[in-house]
DNA sequence: ATAGTTTTCGTAAACGTTTACGGAACAATT
DNA sequence: AATTGTTCCGTAAACGTTTACGAAAACTAT
């Protein structure tokens, strides 16, 4: 070929004069367009692996309007960073699988702590490197909720937000969890049970909260405010925590964490206070992690896959980008995410 | 203004006719140009955030070859997920602190576990969509180093990688811990001290390895092969480190862990063998997490700034980011990073 | 052989910026 | 008044793609 005319060429151009065809022509049959003859296709693939030859992105988008890309914002405050812990990751894994099958990739775009999640949002999507966004730790009543909207960007938030909620969602199975646990814990003859949430603001609490009660009263007990111990939901919080159960007048007999991460806190004021968990005092955590397993004794709590969370997240979000809605036909997905029971050691009778 | 005219209009276009000025103008005016009045720079920054103006990436980056951003590569295959933990948003942080002020943006770009984490490099280096990248677990040997400089492309690497190592790096200070944990358990009198470290084609196995021996040279004890314990660095591996040990015919009275994960399993399996960590059996950790503080007894390792670290992984990018030098006139740094030893009560002479 | 159809490809415009270049306006110097 | 310099701004080209459009070529059907 003209390999000695092609070599100062840079992107497509390099391509086609290295195969004496037009652009036009190398980049249809990059791009898979019917109107090409296969036998060229053929040829233009080849020189695209021999050359190494890869679009160049910021030329592509300009010219789509669109980047071939989804970007998941999150928080990267040292705070955060203690709470999600290896939730990210898991998730980003199983996000991952199902939109790689659409070849879209996968930005993760975390927020500095300094900088206002709003304006940091804004600037992202105003600088259009990804075509649809997937929001974490939404809060109650997120305002990025209405930025999107606004800005007339699909995407999916984890976590319900409080509105109508009319755009798609996938949240834990708060309620459920709750319900469950209670339930459980009746039946081990308990009747003073605590719960320790984070904050009302935060979203999670209050939900999980409303569960805690509801089956209280399924069970005909009454709902005791000073049971209700707010922490953070850290190793640090679930000590605090504990030291709040403890300075109680009449002590629970359990106790309820809305985050795993907590026992490890919980365990060890337990431990200095010489109680015995799940004889002394009955544990039941919200999700699992590879830690609950090793713990002593092994934390009983509630188990969902991050990687299959993470697959229906995206699933749901292309459900709501217009190029794909002829493959997944969903509309606009609001979703209660099922958890399972994982029976440990750390709850039992009360006296053990 | 003319806004009538300048409604149906985009970007830098459409500020421009809402002034009534050239879009090269505006253009400068934005930049910081100089050879621009000062009265209409300040109506068009005013203009710009009035529309909410912000700049097209795409068009941007396709006129400047530059993209204003930079990447950092991690790995979000589940086993991945269960070592780094919290280790990623910490940096993360430390990170954007540092190039914010250089209002550059962080692109986390995770590697989905199906693909190759060469190709996914190269594909995303090829696509342009960041200026220079930061390489995080590098292994030994580790050929993305080879595929970043031959693209000419800047890069920072998180750990060393054992070839001449002539890019710049930063790594925690495996040799300096091993030294000081072995100083400490000697003092207290320990003998035979076995060491738990990921099969050795990882890096920082070898590493750690390395420090261990060489310590134990320098208190003139021997070194046995069978106080080498390879383990996964998770909980589960830390579980089944506690096995080997524990099955080994003259049993170690302490031990070394390359990864603080480890502990929570190692500390589940003693306690099923009715040994006493810190009494019957010394550990010692690598780095401190928010964990460490709360298990009992508490363990003794080694404290870091993961934001320190970030921000100083973030300095040396810059320092071989030409566009940067000025500023960061370091050129490639290495780094070997400190830590610091923090006492628990994990550790102690044997026998309690 | 002609007209119509299909296949395949080249041409050129467009996407939204940045920036080299040159020109206009004005001030300062001779 | 002519020259030089400075300050400011508009024009237009470029960056690397994709794609609408039309034309040439190759069939097909009359």
């Amino acid at each position: 070929m003209n390999e000695d005319k092609s070599r100062h060429m840079k992107g497509i151009r390099r391509l086609a004069k290295h195969l004496n065809i037009s652009i036009g022509t190398v980049s249809r049959a990059l791009n898979g367009k019917p109107d090409v003859n296969e036998e060229t296709r053929k040829r233009v693939l080849a020189a695209a692996v021999e050359l190494g030859y890869e679009p160049n992105q910021a030329g592509r988008s300009l010219r789509k309007g669109s980047t071939g890309a989804v970007g998941l914002m999150i928080e990267s405050s040292p705070e955060t960073a203690a709470n999600s812990d290896n939730f990210f990751l898991g998730l980003i894994d199983g996000l991952q699988s199902v939109l790689s099958r659409q070849s879209l990739d996968l930005l993760v775009l975390p927020c500095p702590s300094e900088e206002d999640p709003n304006d940091y949002l804004q600037r992202m999507v105003a600088r259009q490197l990804v075509d649809a966004m997937i929001l974490s730790a939404t809060q109650h009543r997120d305002p990025r909720i209405a930025l999107l909207s606004g800005a007339d960007i699909p995407f999916v938030t984890m976590g319900r937000a409080g509105f109508g909620d009319s755009h798609a969602w996938i949240d834990l199975d708060f309620e459920g969890v709750a319900n469950r646990a209670i339930d459980r814990l009746v039946g081990q003859s308990h009747r003073r049970i605590a719960v320790a949430v984070p904050p009302t603001d935060v979203n999670l609490g209050s939900i999980f909260l409303d569960g805690y009660k509801t089956a209280l009263r399924r069970h005909g007990l009454p709902f005791d405010p000073d049971l209700v111990i707010y922490a953070k939901t850290t190793e640090q919080g679930g000590y605090v925590a504990g030291d709040q159960l403890l300075g109680l007048s009449e002590r629970p007999t359990a106790i309820l964490l809305v985050y795993e991460l907590m026992a490890i806190g919980l365990y060890r004021r337990l431990s200095e206070a010489q109680l015995r968990v799940g004889k002394d005092m009955a544990v039941i955590g919200f999700r699992e992690s590879p830690r609950s397993r090793f713990l002593s004794p092994r934390l009983t709590c509630f188990r969902m896959s991050l990687h299959e969370l993470g697959g229906s997240l995206a699933e749901s979000l292309l459900a709501v980008m217009p190029q794909f809605q002829a493959q997944y036909p969903l509309g606009a997905v609001h979703m209660i995410w099922p958890m399972e029971l994982v029976e440990g050691e750390s709850d039992g009778p009360p006296g053990g």
